[in-house]
DNA sequence: ATATCATTCAAGTAATCGCTTGAATGATAT
DNA sequence: ATATCATTCAAGCGATTACTTGAATGATAT
């Protein structure tokens, strides 16, 4: 109670950072940023036993990142600040700039192979109001009929072929997933550009893309 | 070894937020933004020990937030990322707006009186070019004496009369200090908007202002 | 009221963290 | 070489963290 308002201030943004620290709440974080999510249902696509991950989430609202609102029994957690993501990408950013450990996992997922720049969202955009481009979407199924980007096709890694066999050898694609640590869209621009197809990666994923105020249909 | 790429990224992102976790170690950072600094005199700004501080060194180095280099039996430790300095924001904005506790403890600086909004640095490169403000760097001398705004005066909180006795009643003064975790300069608009002045506080610090290319000179 | 379901709380354990102390390293200066 | 200085390493401590297990809470449904 006597400390400093300075050393005050400074603990709580080292626990808005503390909160960002565990691997298991950055992947609750992705989770969420997906759109509002139960409990239960974070527990599963996370792997975390339900007490464990409801204790994450309280820290994680106890940081500001998440709020928590009641629905009938269920508790269901959305992201409590825009920034959020921001927070994520930037901590990626970094972590990509500066870790070599970074550079050898990203390396790993491409066998070596130089993958092209990301595309923009303002680039795909353009590219959806000219529908020129095929648009895939590489996240879990339930996830996409939550909500994708308009004229996307679902797809799992595995079944790539499914959507290749019909189209042109050299066609362009652009593919999507979670957001900044999802890597099933690195994975699919690699598998796409071995069969030949001019692929590549979306900035961000569907919640940088939702954040920007852009279109997000359901099934 | 075997852990899934996935969880290996995570874990280095999460890396990332540990390191800025720890209040000691935004202490530095926030130390280590206004220029260049060798472990000893880091260990004085902080009031950590040495040994102590060098480990705090040593994980944001780790982290990618850092960068070290010799020079004689010194060693100098300088910001590795531009993304750092919006990383340490970002935390701040989020526990701003989100955290209750930050509420009070802001409000508690400025004895319950609605501080005004902060001057944007474009705005205040535009006074300087008009001649028409006087700016206040409220910063140890040390720290002025290594780098500040051009025409700034610098000047202890305690002694803000040693100022204000040159200037016109109602007077527009602006002032900054370290950067986001600095309270010198809220602390300082608050003792001057008392005595009736026009006082501002700038948006960001000193690291800020550098970052952006404007011109810093030193003494 | 009673039962059911989703979530949270509480207690316990192994691992990690922040800090201290004292010794070891590495670069200069004599 | 020897001494000195700045920094890092290593060991040890109390506190905190992530996770588990099992019980408690709170909201619906019967």
């Amino acid at each position: 109670m006597s400390i400093s308002p300075k050393a005050a201030l400074l603990d709580e943004y080292a626990l808005v950072a503390r909160a960002l620290s565990a691997p298991a709440r950055l992947m609750l974080l992705e989770q969420i940023a997906q759109g509002p999510r139960g409990v239960e249902g974070l527990a599963e696509k996370t792997g975390l036993s339900i007490a464990n991950t409801s204790q994450h989430l309280q820290t994680l609202r106890r940081a500001g990142l998440v709020t928590s609102r009641r629905e009938g029994k269920a508790v269901i957690y959305t992201l409590g600040d825009a920034k959020a993501l921001a927070l994520m990408d930037l901590l990626r950013v970094v972590a990509d700039r500066n870790l070599a450990q970074v550079d050898k996992i990203l390396r790993g997922l491409s066998d070596g192979a130089d993958a092209p720049e990301a595309v923009s969202r303002d680039d795909l955009a353009a590219r959806i109001a000219e529908g020129s481009v095929t648009i895939l979407d590489v996240r879990p199924a339930d996830e996409f009929e939550a909500g994708h980007i308009p004229g996307a096709t679902n797809v799992a890694l595995h079944e790539l072929d499914r959507i290749t066999a019909n189209l042109q050898p050299g066609a362009e694609i652009i593919a999507y997933c979670r957001g900044p640590y999802c890597i099933y869209a690195h994975q699919a621009v690699v598998a796409l550009r071995n069969k030949g197809f001019n692929a590549r990666r979306l900035d961000g994923g569907l919640p940088e893309w939702r954040e920007e105020g852009r279109q997000v249909v359901a099934v």
